[in-house]
RNA sequence: CCGGGUGUGGCGAAAUGGCAGACGCAUUGGACUUAAAAUCCAAUGACCUUUUUGGUCGUGCGGGUUCGAGUCCCGCCACCCGGACCA
């Protein structure tokens, strides 16, 4: 602010006020069985996405998300609720280690520095947490279970029959290894040989690295993969009993992709392979005029011919070569080899010749399809590209009074239709005819009606040294599970943690650790940083127990006493996790269900999103734009209840918002408003009660005002309209500001409403005046609904919907009063005039409409 | 290309199908002041009109439903954010 005096001692007050909260643990939530816990308040869970403390410190978007859940969580606490709002640190992952490497220091020492700066700096801000509950992913009390919770995984399996997670021990097949929920995979990875590890597919954008945007790579490496796809099906069906977004919804579903169709089985002549294909489009079999395998696909070796064998292997090391970013560039041309070799259609026996494309992906479906170049745009492309036939097979359905017209002009006709030159299917409907051909399909042992999906396996792991150890050892080529009692795996100290610059992890250079035994040496990939956020919402309740990953008790009550499938009742965050976060926490939170830790099938109850807070420029903030806000600087210029309440009413809190330096300013007046309701200044620059206080009951007017705004501002924040909650708070001051006398109860309800926004002002104000307790302690005030209910009220009245007077009536008037009192409007008159009155329509209550045509 | 979101004054935004623009910012004028800042009061969608009383138009564009549409339906356009050869 330019001004040098401050409009109000923010500095002075705001300060001590957090001092004393979190000295004297004001914010404290107790569990069942501590003392002063009381089982008859319901609980209200809300969460704030786990941070990751970084060493730029919070940015206002943090802000923006902190402040909606700390004001709904002050307000439940003042409606009698137990509020469990707790924070914590997603403290391991890969710029703590990247910097480590720079720098050579510790990454838990500079851990422990960033997650200091983050903790101040949200203290700094008023937030009401639970310190108490505070914990970080890199705190071996923590990953401990952790890694607990990967033992789980690694001794369960889906058992299909029952759609559930079950111990190991269910299984009655021969090699359980092969169906653990954690197994060892030779993957093909996304290897970053710039960072010297291998990368999840979500840390892969545009064929780079997330992090520092270096060139991937793809190739095997042994790996450990939860399997989270035996889910799939679940994690669909339970978004329904969730409040969330339905664009974020819809997200999930398209990531789980699933789809429905069948699996047809293409024999080689010339040997005993065959080739699995999937296809939605069953129907169009008999359109099938070449077949594609991946150039990944292990049966290309086997069947390529010795002419084409040059030509295969070529393409194929071009293609591993190739960054994703060039292999997904859907502008570029279609490219692939024959492989000389051909497959049987089963419908017809006719001889398809095999080609490799990588526009075939190994990762979805078999990694192989038939191509029906007329009823698929991809095929289509790739059939013009290398002068391979084209057979219709599915004829558009035309509207009943036109001619159909086989044939298609330009582009391919991908939609429904009738079959045609298909044999036995020839004249169904697309849907009959898959029901057809797969049942035909399956009959002759050919093939089969089934559902695929786009998730696939989640690779977890990592060649990294900042991250939770597996705990597994491995002895004579096989893995084990070490002894739930060895935990927490803690990581060796190491002087060097760079990357070995093979796939080789850090932690393999620690020889001492990685010998566990004579013969056993233990695993040296680490967990992702997914794992630490995948269930940290568990911990929270119940932080400090050694003997359980979460208590029984403390579970049920703050996870399952409200009755919904899911446990946190209110989640905000970023959309940035919409997709993997939320999945994979609902993933863990499915399993540990099923093995019977958790009484609740989901983890988050309702989700909101908060928007973008774009730069005063309208941009998105980056530093390379120079248009970053710091919450400090404005902390500093302002203060904290400032910055709250301006980012709270800068607009609805899902939408994408500019920053305004003079909104701020104007947040800033309204709280100095408010200030000096209560308190002038004085000779000295003290403040001193103001003489206009006094203890008067309201007039009419002003106590219509106060309870209108105790009904709005909590409806609205149920609601979490908070800027309208608080555009209804300034109306309210400004109803005050020249009251003279001012009634002093005017402030005994403002206060505590305005608390949960900006709660230093409100408790020291509510101080100086002398009120008993804290403001923040205050039960919520209750509207008298008497009061709103006014005698005499004014109603529009239109002609032909446009507007032509307003009258008053008395607000319980009858519909033929009102009609008579718009009749007799000298200005209704005159606009009617010469004209007849067809229709009267009267709102009671809101207004008066006739609709008249000339005479 | 596909999906999602957004479009209302100079700006951020309000509005269960019922008086469009609450509240805030900015701007202008006034009060207070030696002066300024701060504060308080007032005006502030555009256009027309003879001051006024008044009138016309107005929620991205084009249609529709309705006594009445920012809001509901159909068809477009623009911008933002995601995803992307998923067979």
């Amino acid at each position: 602010m330019s001004t040098q005096r401050k409009q109000f001692p923010f500095t002075e007050f705001e300060s001590r006020w957090q001092k004393h909260w979190v000295s004297s643990k004001a914010f404290q939530a107790s569990n069942p069985g501590d003392p002063g816990f009381d089982p008859s308040r319901p609980k209200y869970y809300i969460l704030d996405m786990f941070p990751y403390p970084s060493g730029d410190g919070l940015h206002v978007g943090h802000v923006e998300g902190y402040t909606a859940t700390d004001i709904l969580a002050r307000h439940h606490r003042m409606r009698g609720f137990n509020v469990l709002h707790p924070m914590g640190w997603d403290a391991f992952g890969l710029p703590a280690e990247q910097f480590a490497i720079k720098t050579g220091q510790h990454p838990r020492v500079t851990t422990a520095r960033n997650i200091e700066k983050f903790r101040s700096q949200l203290q700094a801000l008023g937030f009401s947490y639970d310190w108490d509950r505070e914990f970080g992913t890199t705190d071996p009390g923590y990953f401990r279970w952790t890694q607990w919770i990967f033992l789980k995984l690694y001794n369960a399996w889906f058992n299909p029959q029952t759609r559930k997670a079950e111990p190991i021990s269910t299984f009655t097949g021969s090699d359980p290894d092969s169906v653990r929920l954690a197994y060892v995979a030779e993957m093909p990875v996304n290897w970053c040989p710039e960072l010297g590890t291998v990368l999840a597919n979500e840390e892969v954008v545009d064929g780079k690295s997330e992090v520092g945007g270096f060139p991937v790579e793809r190739r095997p490496l042994r790996q450990w993969m939860l399997r989270i796809t035996a889910f799939a099906e679940r994690l669909i069906e339970g978004l329904d009993g969730l409040d969330w977004p339905e664009s974020i919804k819809l997200l999930q579903k398209n990531w789980i992709g699933r789809s429905e169709g069948a699996q047809v089985r293409f024999q080689i002549p010339g040997g005993d392979s065959e080739v699995s294909v999937f296809t939605t489009r069953p129907d169009t079999l008999f359109g099938a005029t070449y077949m594609v395998l991946s150039p990944e696909h292990p049966l290309v070796p086997r069947i390529t011919t010795a002419e084409q064998r040059a030509a295969v292997e070529e393409y194929q090391k071009k293609v591993a070569s190739k960054s994703d970013l060039e292999r997904t560039d859907l502008a570029r041309e279609k490219t692939g080899v024959f492989t000389g070799a051909s497959a049987i259609n089963p419908v017809n026996g006719e001889a398809l010749p095999i080609w490799i494309a990588d526009y075939v992906l190994m990762g979805y479906g078999t990694g192989a399809i038939m191509a029906v170049p007329a009823h698929d745009e991809r095929d289509q492309e790739f059939a013009r590209q290398f002068g391979l036939p084209v057979r219709e097979v599915v004829r558009e359905r035309k509207a009943a009074n036109e001619e159909t017209v086989p044939g298609h002009q330009g582009g391919c006709f991908s939609g429904e239709g009738i079959a045609i030159h298909s044999g036995f299917l020839d004249g169904m409907e697309t849907a009959a005819a898959k029901r057809a051909i797969s049942s035909w399909l399956e009959e002759r042992g050919l093939g089969h009606a089934t559902v695929n999906y786009k998730l696939r396996d989640w690779l977890f792991s990592r060649q990294r040294y900042w991250g939770e150890p597996f705990p597994i050892v491995w002895e004579g080529g096989k893995h084990r599970a070490i002894d739930e009692g060895e935990l927490p795996v803690v990581q060796p100290e190491m002087e060097d943690f760079k990357p070995t610059g093979t796939p080789e992890p850090p932690l393999s250079k620690a020889r001492e650790w990685v010998r566990y035994s004579g013969n056993a040496q233990r695993e040296t990939n680490t967990m992702p940083q997914w794992a630490g956020s995948c269930w940290y919402y568990l911990r929270f309740c119940d932080p400090k127990n050694s003997s359980h990953f979460i208590g029984a008790d403390a579970e049920k009550f703050w996870l399952s006493s409200s009755g919904t499938p899911g446990s946190v009742d209110l989640y905000v965050g970023g959309t940035e996790h919409a997709v993997l976060h939320l999945l994979y926490a609902r993933f863990w939170h499915k399993v540990m269900f099923d093995l019977g830790h958790l009484t609740t099938p989901e983890p988050f109850q309702r989700l909101v999103n908060q928007g973008m807070i774009l730069g005063p420029d309208g941009q998105k903030m980056s530093k390379s734009r120079g248009n970053v806000i710091t919450p400090d600087s404005v902390i500093e210029d302002y203060g904290a209840d400032s910055l709250r309440l301006y980012e709270m009413f800068m607009g609805p809190l899902e939408q994408t918002k500019p920053w305004s330096m003079k909104g701020v300013e104007g947040g800033h007046r309204f709280l100095a408003r408010v200030w000096r309701l209560g308190l002038q200044e004085n000779q000295e620059g003290g403040w001193e009660l103001s003489p206009d206080l006094a203890d008067i009951p309201f007039t009419l007017a002003q106590a219509r005002v106060v309870h209108e705004t105790i009904k709005k501002v909590t409806a609205d924040i149920s609601s979490l309209s908070f800027n309208t909650a608080i555009s209804q708070m300034m109306v309210c001051t400004n109803e005050f500001v020249n009251a003279k006398p001012r009634p002093l109860a005017a402030l005994r309800i403002l206060l505590p409403l305005l608390s949960p926004f900006a709660p230093h002002l409100a408790e020291e104000l509510w101080s100086r005046l002398g009120f008993e307790g804290a403001a923040s302690a205050q039960p919520w005030p209750v509207h008298d609904e008497a009061l709103l209910v006014e005698t005499e009220i004014e109603i529009p009245v239109q002609v032909n919907g446009k507007l032509r007077d307003r009258i008053r009536v008395p607000a319980q008037a009858s519909k033929e009063d009102v009609e008579a009192a718009a009749r007799a409007s000298a200005k209704i008159i005159e606009s009617t005039a010469g004209q007849s009155i067809v229709k009267i329509i009267i709102v009671p209550g809101k207004l008066v409409n006739m609709v008249v045509r000339p005479a």
